[in-house]
DNA sequence: CTGAAAGCGCTTACAG
DNA sequence: CTGAAAGCGCTTACAG
């Protein structure tokens, strides 16, 4: 991005000029304020602080607002008054129900404070995080939310010149500068294979997707478990950076089973991948937990229902949400929080599948 | 909501006034300027039309762009050009993977473009939708994208006041007023109940949860093929307002059976429905389709690999949202498109499990 | 291709 | 509790 004329692009259709409707105007504070017969500062009070103003011209400019629909110029209120109510938030799929899961608890913590929220989808893409960041920073949103923690260097530039509070979700930081609430990836990755490996389970593979800094980290947790336990062996693992999709699980775990044979588990990094697995598994007539254990990672709501059930990691994502949001309120308020780094946990679900 | 108290809430934690830190200014336009060595017209034009600029001035304004971080001020620009470059997008779920697809579709058509979608999530609610909108008409944005026909008043007041493209989503409008990209949820009902027919079943029981507007217009569907053919039975319907998951398509197979256990085929309204409804039977020995046949709603991932695999409606998600957001652009470009109701069909999957 | 002036619709201090 | 003035950071015509 060296060239200025796609940073901040205004390839906009030729949009309705102001000359060209002169009578259409917007209706303003100033018509509300003359309508209710009261100055422009008093109708300005009336709708951000009603207590400032007296009961009587308080209903007068209510009686206005509604009259005539009135509905607060946004930009001008934000430059007039060099703060905004818009918060940037950055996930990286709305397809994976663990971040659809994280936006509920965004919305639930922040919605009743009347904030805007910027949703951004980067599809775990650092350019499109960069560009998404780009775009919004120009709102000058009051924080941030962001999913990982390692983001492109363009993107920390940004995020340390904007000055603005900024929480990353779903992992857990190292670094005092960033807060985060989460939980540990790597320990999580390897409390599944702890628990495939008490349940007697040696040959243990691995399928992984996307290849998204999370995912890097539960596959470390997975390797290190086995290592402790002298059974890593890297012919068990297929990881491709591919979107994790049902279709793909049941896609690898036929390479899985291709190269290894003789596997006894395979851990999937993800539910998506197992569901796929488990189905592809079905269709081949391998039975599950039996002639193959298999796990996911999430919990998403079918992994209870499905048959067998899958063993999996819950995740706490809809309270990563939340309480990241809580922690930006905080931060944005100008608090110093003694925990800038919150771990939420998980918690292994021993089902069916193993 | 008679209180402008909640109207325009600003509730806000009091913020860094400007008065509190004169020195860190945010750098504007004029700096840029400054430090190119040009006037604020040349920098200005520069950013937004580089054509417009000399090649040698174009680029040391952005070398001094890129030096001083600059970003722009969207409120700035916003209210000296009366017009934003955002669009208000509103879904009424996050977790529903049709509107996660029709965001995906949405983004994809206009992101090229540099545009800021507001993104809202209406929890299929009315009241959460009109919050929504009228948080998001303060920004100005210069279109509207909507899910559903049917707003309440103050919603359609809101639209109808403030001028800007609709475009309404997922299904069609018959008021030739309102754009609309969808599919005829009424016929897709009736097409599954004609399937079913045809394979045979004659005691067809329903399930269906949530009801909301295109739910009902299924519904609909589904009791008109019924009674067409002679066979509808009122007691062969269950249907719940609560959220579809897996889980209640669990419970609800269960209540269908007990007040219906003569049931051979049941339609549900929706995917996940059915994915709870068919682990049921799994668990309770009832074969699919053998003992009972049943089928879904949109063709969500998992449909065709589960087992068995799911016969259901596929919806073009995806393309209700491209093709939404290219009527909006045609719409804000002030074109006046012969078709502004466009209809992008549906089509039977039949799988397995009838 | 470049520039000086006016103004977008609000809020912020500062007075009263 | 209420008000007149200034200004937020840009873009829009209008000139040259």
């Amino acid at each position: 991005m060296s060239d200025t004329d796609s940073l901040f692009p205004e390839t906009l259709p030729p949009a309705r000029r102001r000359s060209r409707r002169p009578a259409a105007q917007r209706t303003t504070l100033a018509d509300v304020a003359h309508r209710a017969g009261v100055s422009l500062m008093t109708a300005s009070r009336a709708l951000s602080d009603p207590r400032q103003v007296s009961e009587k011209l308080r209903v007068k400019v209510e009686q206005a607002v509604a009259e005539l629909a009135y509905v607060p110029n946004r930009a001008a209120r934000a430059l007039a008054s060099a703060r905004s109510h818009a918060i940037a938030v950055l996930v990286p799929s709305f397809s994976n129900a663990v971040f659809t899961d994280v936006l509920a608890g965004i919305q639930d913590a922040l919605g009743p404070d009347g904030y805007q929220l910027l949703i951004g989808n980067t599809r775990y893409s650092s350019e499109e995080e960069e560009t998404l960041l780009r775009l919004h920073l120009q709102s000058h949103p009051a924080g941030i939310l962001l999913t990982g923690l390692t983001q492109n260097d363009a993107v920390n530039k940004m995020l340390e010149v904007a000055g603005i509070p900024v929480v990353s979700m779903m992992d857990l930081s190292d670094d005092p500068r960033r807060a985060s609430v989460g939980l540990s990836q790597y320990d999580a990755g390897a409390a599944m294979v702890r628990h495939l490996l008490s349940r007697g389970y040696r040959r243990i593979g691995y399928l992984a997707a996307q290849l998204d800094e999370r995912t890097i980290k539960r596959t470390e947790g997975f390797r290190a478990a086995l290592r402790e336990a002298g059974l890593y062996d890297p012919r068990r693992e297929v990881m491709v950076p591919d979107p994790s999709t049902v279709a793909l699980g049941a896609e690898l775990i036929g390479r899985l089973l291709a190269n290894a044979p003789d596997c006894d588990a395979v851990f999937c990094c993800n539910d998506d991948l197992a569901y796929g697995a488990i189905y592809q598994c079905q269709r081949r007539g391998i039975a599950i937990p039996r002639d193959l254990a298999i796990s996911g990672f999430n919990d998403l709501p079918t992994s209870a229902w499905m048959n067998p059930s899958l063993t999996t990691i819950a995740t706490p994502r809809y309270r990563v949400g939340y309480e990241a949001a809580q922690l930006l309120k905080r931060l944005m308020a100008g608090e110093e929080p003694q925990t800038r780094n919150i771990d939420l946990g998980f918690s292994l679900i021993v089902r069916e599948s193993t």
